[in-house]
DNA sequence: GCCGTACTACGATGCGTATCGTACGAGCAT
DNA sequence: ATGCTCGTACGATACGCATCGTAGTACGGC
């Protein structure tokens, strides 16, 4: 039976599911970390191929993976694409001035380290 | 020269040397978010032997270290204890607020789980 | 000096996970 | 329909790490 809504479900963890130990080992990783700043800063639904990862498809699925099961984005489908978001709403009902923390330090660090060859563009606003 | 060389040094990184990478990898740990809230909450150096940790001796010197070389905390010789201390000026001056909100989501999830649920001893003052 | 306490160092072990390659399914264009 | 692109699933692999046990070192008290 052809379903005419989406085949393949995604399982998202509801708010009240949300660990903070989960959502920090989510962040801890560094291209992970890089896939939610980059969200963060076009703030609209990005599909995975928007992403240019050092990484190859197969672990780009696994780390998006983990943070969807982790409640950090929300997935769904569009065509053969798949579009993802932040879920800023519920991390911060859940842990207010958390990912803000996160994204601030994040581009902080970036400056920090990226400062000393580019002149111009420091990339955060 | 007044004798401070302590016969055992402690390696720490720099506050430039701290990465945040390995800030939230340590805090993503249950057992160093609780040694870490614990610290917060006294807000005084600790000896490694106050914290009741449900891990071994050897467990708990390795998630100190984890702690100590991410620079989340500073650690010294007084005696044959090791006092602990959050590096918290550090951290704020990295990374404004992360800290502070990552005490108050493990706090606000501590008492979230509390209050419904009983489970175990899960003490927060 | 001797012993107890506090912590460390080292090795072992099991589990999680970050990574890849390949094979596959779903949709869109021609 | 054929093929192309996007993403998934599954297996394999290698590394990290949380955990433990035991042996050892530093310091203070007796």
């Amino acid at each position: 039976m052809t379903t005419t809504t989406s085949p393949r479900a995604l399982e998202h963890p509801t708010r009240d599911q949300i660990r903070l130990e989960a959502v920090l080992h989510a962040l801890a990783d560094p291209v992970r970390l890089r896939i939610v700043c980059d969200m963060a800063r076009e703030g609209t639904e990005l599909s995975c191929s928007y992403f240019d990862l050092p990484v190859t498809k197969s672990t780009t699925t696994h780390h998006f993976r983990v943070l969807r099961e982790s409640g950090v984005i929300q997935q769904m489908y569009r065509g053969t694409a798949k579009l993802n978001a932040l879920r800023g709403d519920d991390l911060d009902a859940l842990f207010p001035g958390l990912l803000d923390a996160v994204l601030a330090a994040a581009g902080a660090q970036a400056g920090r380290e990226g400062e000393g060859g580019r002149g111009g563009g420091d990339g955060v606003s």
